[in-house]
DNA sequence: CGGGAAGCTAACATCGATGTCAGGTTCAGG
DNA sequence: CCTGAACCTGACATCGATGTTAGCTTCCCG
């Protein structure tokens, strides 16, 4: 049995390899601050079952292409992060996620733009005689 | 006039003015062989009008998140890049090209994901707590 | 208790387009 | 001819999450 108690909880590895995550990525969100991890005597990091779902979550902003800083301002105002409804955002990380969220608009327009043009290039690509001719 | 020819077109300057894009990125542009440029004698860039199209052009590729080396495998298969329809694509560029489209599908989605969390998130911060106290 | 697996910290590398600076050359109007 | 604007090359910096390595410590099963 573990010293400390029975639910002491994940090690590292095993929360890298739930949430696909690397080990190096998962010390570095704690650097930033992201996610907290309680040590034991030794020094391993021990995580809780919650730890695997706020992963997720972290994952989910750093694809929206928040900055880490960013995240850590949004974070303890979500609401299954630990449990606890925790605080409610200022005005001011409202604003900035508002933004953030025009900024991913704009993102997502660009990239739908881009497609098109790609499958312009595609089509072009693959020859494109106007007179039919399925390509395979 | 001119020494050599009347037409001999734009220098970068203008080509960054018109296209928005820095000098600095349009001389990367033509390192990596994306864009080609006559030269004076004395060894100023020499840009045809055609060259604003083909850098808008490689705007829209990069924006695609294209790297510059498959942009560079693509460029001589576009239509309307120095008016000659040119080469058509081997199937192996065809076939990175669509996984470079099937690379955008999924960013997409994923952005379209993250936009729902991030909206999520803004309705939590705003103020969501059942414990009413509102927000503006 | 022994040993191999798993963790730890710290530091450096990466990728890629773009910014920026320095020091020199060219261009073109007056 | 002179001069200031425009251009040239080359080199180094940046941003940020992640990879990788090195050297050491801890954990835990047998």
């Amino acid at each position: 049995m573990r010293h400390g108690d029975g639910v002491g909880g994940m090690r590292i590895g095993e929360l890298a390899r739930r949430t696909g995550v690397s080990e190096r990525s998962l010390r570095y969100y704690e650097q930033q601050g992201l996610l907290a991890a309680r040590r034991t005597e030794g020094g391993h990091r021990e995580y809780p079952e919650a730890a695997v779902d706020r992963v997720v979550h972290i994952q989910e902003l750093f694809a929206a292409g928040l900055h880490s800083r960013t995240i850590y301002k949004i974070l303890p105002c979500m609401r299954d992060s630990d449990g606890s409804p925790n605080e409610v955002a200022t005005p001011l990380l409202v604003e900035e996620l508002t933004a953030e969220r025009e900024r991913i608009d704009r993102t997502i327009s660009d990239l739908l733009r881009s497609r098109e043009v790609l499958d312009e290039v595609i089509a072009t690509a693959s020859g494109q005689p106007p007179s039919s001719s399925e390509a395979a």
